[in-house]
DNA sequence: GCGAGTTGAGACATTCATGTCTCACGTGAG
DNA sequence: CTCACGTGAGACATGAATGTCTCAACTCGC
């Protein structure tokens, strides 16, 4: 009945919620038996390598999407603006269900994934460095420290969602906001 | 030869490098047989307990030298001002020794951890609210989320120092910048 | 030198997650 | 109906981490 999808889907919901949860608990979340687990995923390694590449390949939908490299090459500053909206945005939805991938260890123990998303904030690093030089992002700081900004604010959301200080609703608009403008008045 | 203190420190700084650094390891970190581990701390829970504790007085020390309540209180903007510069750069300072606490899942696991956290995170909450109303922080936003803001640029923080992409000495201009003045040119 | 106290090494039992395997059951296609 | 297939439940072996215990060696104060 369940598919291998399914499956998934339901493991990353629950490792969102604990990220430490046994294959059992990952089966039982899933309705599914523990064998049957084992049987679309030999270890679970294999399960954690899956998701972390799923969530890989989102973070690159996400930039394909927002055509980032297209947008960093024209360097037109309208163009810059509102793609970083939207990668925000899509950012943001994706952490809804990719969130525990933000800070699990598993990720940064596995080369391949580690490689991969070593390129792809590459590719978020040549736009921020393009926003900067086109005036839209300030360039008095590395465009490497603002995507590690980036990554500490949707760390950030994710936490205030889950803790409930913050609505959903306007969480693209606070976030960008946020990144952009700071705190002070 | 090892004092207490000592093996905690060393378990501190290994946690730092491996959450999920076992007893054993644990021990040969500090240079200590893991009986005598087992002596000072019954069990790895009491480990991560103690060291829960140790961050979260390092985390009240903070606001008290920075006199979070007082400058709250007094809502004169400048000594707003030089309170989170202050508090900035103790929270950097603390996060070298005590970064894993910012994402370990353990602490949010131990109740009394968690409600003591709360009480600090309310603290904060006191001080940047008094920064809104004497316009020091922008106030269309909850100061809740600003709390969020910090907590999340001190992740990027420890992630972009642990990556080499941003000088230690650096550190703490950037960040408080980041927070202020955002990334916004 | 001596004795009390502490330590490290290691043996041990226990617990838990993991991964494999078997088997009975149910379902759906033929 | 029946047979093939996938599934769930559970037994099993394994490995790792944990916590306890003992003992020999070492150190420090006397």
């Amino acid at each position: 009945m369940a598919t291998r999808d399914e499956i998934l889907a339901a493991a990353q919901r629950h490792l969102n919620i604990d990220p430490r949860a046994s294959m059992a608990v990952l089966a039982a979340a899933a309705g599914v038996g523990r064998a049957t687990l084992h049987r679309h995923f030999a270890s679970r390694d294999d399960l954690l390598h899956e998701l972390g590449t799923r969530s890989l390949d989102r973070w690159e939908q996400s930039l394909d999407a927002a055509d980032a490299r297209g947008v960093a090459a024209s360097g037109d500053a309208g163009r810059i603006r509102a793609c970083l909206t939207d990668l925000f945005a899509r950012y943001l939805a994706d952490s809804d269900d990719f969130g525990f991938a933000l800070t699990d260890s598993y990720l940064t123990s596995a080369p391949d994934l580690m490689t991969r998303s070593d390129r792809l904030a590459e590719r978020e690093v040549e736009l921020l460095s393009a926003a900067q030089a086109a005036g839209v992002l300030r360039d008095d700081v590395s465009s490497r420290w603002l995507t590690h900004a980036v990554y500490g604010l949707l760390v950030a959301a994710r936490e205030a969602v889950r803790e409930g200080d913050v609505a959903r609703r306007d969480l693209d608009a606070l976030v960008l906001s946020t990144f952009l403008k700071g705190a002070s008045s």
